[in-house]
DNA sequence: CGCTTAACGTA
DNA sequence: CGTACGTTAAGCGT
């Protein structure tokens, strides 16, 4: 009998799978008028529907545990015991998940004092046996060990309920190196942490897989056990019964006693008015669409359902070819509700070049093809040139790639990815399938990667243009009123400016940067030599691990910080180790490494230069979880600046024709004075509404001198303390960056708070109020979200203090500085004037001027930086001019 | 070839 | 035991 005929049974463990749908999809997300939470119900019934059309089974059946407790907690009381306790959102779920799959047709299993893997276990042994393709689908691990040539194991990866890797025969060798049977045995030595299961000491995976493959079993480890040699050897021996009772416990049961066989669970029709009910109850609209259209049974069209939480179109709409003329027509047919929801768009780049666009409303879509020029995109780009409002996922990428072809874009409504950002910043730059399957609980359909000739890829574009307006209007309809206020008036304006910003680039002068290399190599050379010299033989300085070797074990030096893998051998190590036990090595390694890394940042630089003489970075705007853009392809954010030689890479940013010179401006202390704003510290605001050194009035307060006599040391310490508070920073970490004693800190901080209290008052606060919220934000309605504050695991919520401790003012300033520069790009496009805005770094805008026009340019930059808020305290901009970006700092 | 880690540049 | 980033080479496993 060939496979294909064999029926296929498939078993299922239910609360697996529908525990890890409870965490893949949002909570909130998912709750029915009567408050009861649904996502896992609605995650484990879509996964199910793909599972049913995908595999085909004709016999299914979903395995439950009745309780946490089996015959192994009783073997074995700590079994599963680091378990935390079940959230509250999810139990109730469970019923009604077995209700639905009863309506539905599916057999539901369970049996006292047995776990759902026993049941898989039974059922996929019977069925194997009794000619059946089998498939198991659960999360644990231990299910490997039913995998044969008649069973495959459905595992889901670490991405979510979505995506299954398939384990048959050889894929678990591939991936284990050992035969499914033998699993458990290496299971066994490894030990499990999720079931709380301890191994042996200091055995891995591979040391287990090594002696299994030896020895053939775990009987056969422990018989020779003796023979094994070193630490693990002895930890053996010494610890076999942990491995014989793991061994116990991770043996699934195939005889349970279970009131079905596999011929038991033939798929059944499902029971319509029963399916409609429950789903009606629990709102779920578009599911209940896909279980009738799975089932083949049923009418889609006739389905009622009002307000589900997934309530919505069910279907992609078919994708129309449109060519630009007749899009014109098809636009102009919209009505007026079409063009109020606004319009889904995605473009698709291939190889570089604009190859489809796809359009939709919430019933309908188009395909633009790729065109060779303007004349092709006529229509097009008059509605993209239109208020016509637009949704998009990554705007800014659709922008870029529309302009090279011509197009100009107006009136981006709405944007998936920043909106989901804005929702949940920790998440960064989260890719579309995602943001579908988070909000609707769908799969976005996507090109079989596997096909040479994407045929079927532009009919994607106008797929997810749909997907793209459903998601970002259930977004919005999510997200609370401040994130909302932060994405229409910041956020989505600022794309067109960034978008401008990386097209147009900066400048570079190339023979700065060609000369700058050779002479750092040639630095970098000499110094190696040096060094080798003085330890007699040669190194890869560039390798931590080799750098050990040198230092700890040749030359006998004091142990430094620990890291992961050994000995710190960072720079502030090496200048500890240099006070304690000085060297010239140490010396010299430190110049070295000064040397590369600024010959390796030139060269990557040297490397982003394009055909037109000018670096184009890409700044990311769902990059932090602040609030703050970054940038990449290069960073141009963290290029040198505290050394001379430092400064030198800067002088290749310049000036380039027609324009006449650079221009930087930046925010000074902006971080301190938002503090100041949002403490309403009286001295803190003295201090900047005097306009006089901040450090030097800070440090005549905390010293109690006059602010002329407030000494050099004086001032550092005090600037290292203003800084690090919006971080955090402990005594312990103050000493330890001025290389103080603790105690000298301490006092620092003492004197700090008793001069400034309402700075300490606000920092407090900050923190006690997220842990109330749950979330923080800035002055201008940017949430942060911080569920770690009520973590009980030390680590984890202090780390979450200092983070949102940060947050406001990071954020705040963050905000302040995108305000300005909306203001600059609206100023400079109003005035018809022709320098643009190159880059950003957090609190310095850098512009190219145009011939004729550097004093009213420098006048919107004081202007609109300086106004972008109304603080407390004056928002001080400086300004400087110069034919490259060093020569333009102050 | 892809992944992780240590190190280090910026605000 | 100071926040927020991105990039690189080494080292390791595949």
């Amino acid at each position: 009998m060939s496979d294909s005929a064999k029926p296929t049974l498939m078993v299922i463990d239910g609360h697996s799978l529908a525990f890890r749908a409870f965490y893949a999809l949002p909570v909130d997300s998912f709750v029915n008028r009567e408050g009861q939470h649904t996502n896992a119900i609605h995650g484990f019934i879509s996964m199910l529907l793909m599972l049913l059309q995908r595999e085909k089974p004709t016999h299914l059946a979903v395995a439950f545990d009745i309780s946490r407790f089996s015959f192994r907690t009783r073997e074995y009381e700590e079994y599963k015991g680091t378990r935390s306790e079940t959230p509250a959102e999810f139990k109730g779920q469970i019923p009604l998940l077995q209700q639905a799959l009863e309506a539905m047709g599916i057999t539901t299993v369970t049996k006292e004092d047995y776990e759902a893997d026993d049941i898989l276990a039974t059922l996929s042994s019977q069925g194997a046996a009794q000619g059946y393709q089998v498939y198991v689908v659960s999360g644990d691990r231990d299910s490997i060990q039913l995998v044969n040539d008649d069973v495959t194991l459905l595992y889901p990866s670490v991405r979510g309920v979505s995506e299954l890797t398939r384990y048959d025969r050889d894929k678990v060798y591939e991936r284990y190196g050992i035969e499914p049977h033998q699993y458990p045995d290496i299971a066994a030595l490894v030990g499990e942490t999720s079931d709380n299961l301890i191994g042996i000491d200091k055995v891995g995976e591979k040391t287990a897989v090594k002696w299994i493959t030896q020895y053939g079993s775990l009987d056969g480890v422990l018989e020779h056990a003796d023979e094994i040699k070193g630490v693990v050897g002895n930890n053996l021996r010494e610890q076999k019964d942990r491995a014989i009772r793991n061994r116990r416990l991770n043996r699934l049961v195939t005889d349970v006693e279970l009131p079905v066989g596999p011929a038991d669970v033939a798929l059944r029709p499902l029971d319509e008015a029963a399916v409609r009910e429950l789903f009606a109850k629990l709102q779920f609209r578009t599911l209940l669409d896909r279980v009738f259209k799975v089932a083949g049974s049923g009418e889609p069209s006739d389905v009622q359902v009002e307000g589900g939480v997934d309530d919505d179109a069910v279907a992609p709409p078919a994708v129309k070819t449109l060519i630009d003329e007749e899009l014109g027509h098809w636009l102009a047919q919209k009505d007026a509700a079409d063009a109020e929801n606004g319009y889904g768009v995605a473009v698709e780049v291939i190889d570089g070049r604009l190859s489809a666009i796809g359009i939709a409303t919430h019933d309908d879509a188009v395909l633009v093809p790729g065109g060779s020029g303007a004349k092709d995109y006529e229509q097009l780009a008059a509605w993209f040139a239109s208020d016509a409002p637009k949704h998009f996922h990554d705007a800014k990428a659709a922008v870029k790639a529309l302009g090279t072809a011509g197009i100009t874009v107006r009136g981006v409504a709405g944007d998936a990815r920043i909106t989901g950002w804005l929702a949940n910043p920790g998440k960064q730059g989260q890719p579309l399938a995602d943001l579908v399957y988070q909000e609707l609980g769908e799969e976005l359909p996507t090109a079989d990667p596997n096909q040479l000739v994407p045929e079927t890829e532009p009919v994607n574009v106008g797929v997810h243009a749909w997907y793209v307006l459903r998601v970002t209007t259930a977004l919005r309809a999510r997200v609370d009123a401040g994130s909302l206020q932060v994405l229409d008036d910041i956020e989505l304006p600022l794309v067109s400016v960034l978008a401008q910003m990386e097209t147009t680039g900066v400048g570079i002068d190339r023979p700065v940067l060609t000369g700058l290399s050779k002479e750092l190599g040639e630095r970098a050379a000499e110094l190696a030599q040096q060094a080798f010299a003085e330890i007699g033989h040669e190194v890869n300085l560039g390798s931590p691990k080799q750098l050990q070797e040198v230092l700890f074990t040749e030359l006998a030096m004091p142990k430094t910080r620990k890291t992961k893998t050994g000995f710190s051998t960072d720079a502030a190590s090496l200048a500890d180790l240099q006070d304690q036990h000085p060297h010239p090595f140490l010396g010299l390694l430190l110049q070295h490494r000064d040397a590369t890394k600024l010959r390796q940042i030139v060269d990557t630089l040297d490397a982003a230069v394009l055909e037109d003489g000018r670096i184009h970075t890409r700044y990311e705007q769902t990059g932090t979880s602040t609030g703050r853009v970054s940038s990449t392809d290069p960073n141009l954010q963290n290029i040198p600046v505290k050394t001379a030689v430092g400064r030198r890479i800067r002088s290749a940013f310049a000036v380039a024709e027609p324009y006449t010179t650079l221009l930087t401006a930046d925010y000074s202390q902006i971080e301190m004075r938002i503090m100041a704003h949002l403490s309403g510290d009286p001295g803190l605001i003295q201090a900047f509404n005097e306009g006089e050194d901040l450090h030097r009035f800070v440090g005549a307060r905390v010293f109690g001198v006059e602010p002329a006599d407030v000494s050099p040391e004086m001032r550092t310490k005090v600037k290292a303390m203003s800084y690090g508070l919006a971080y955090g920073l402990s005594a312990f970490g103050l000493s330890k960056q001025l290389r103080i004693e603790q105690s000298e800190a301490r006092t620092l901080m003492t004197e700090y708070f008793a001069r400034f209290g309402a700075v300490r008052d606000y920092l407090r606060n900050v923190v006690e109020q997220a842990r109330e919220d749950g979330y923080t934000e800035t002055i201008f309605g940017r949430r942060r979200p911080f569920p770690d504050l009520k973590s009980p695991n030390r680590v984890l919520r202090e780390n979450a203090e200092r983070a949102a401790l940060n947050a406001p003012i990071q954020g705040s300033a963050a905000d302040i500085m995108k305000i300005a520069m909306l203001g600059v790009a609206a100023d400079l496009r109003d005035g018809d004037l022709g320098s643009r805005l190159l880059l950003q770094v957090h609190d310095e805008l850098i512009l190219e001027i145009a011939p004729g026009e550097q004093e009213r340019v420098e006048e919107i930059l004081r202007t609109r930086m300086g106004g972008a808020a109304d603080l407390s305290v004056p928002l001080d901009v400086s300004v400087g001019l110069g034919a490259n970006w060093e020569a333009a700092a102050h």
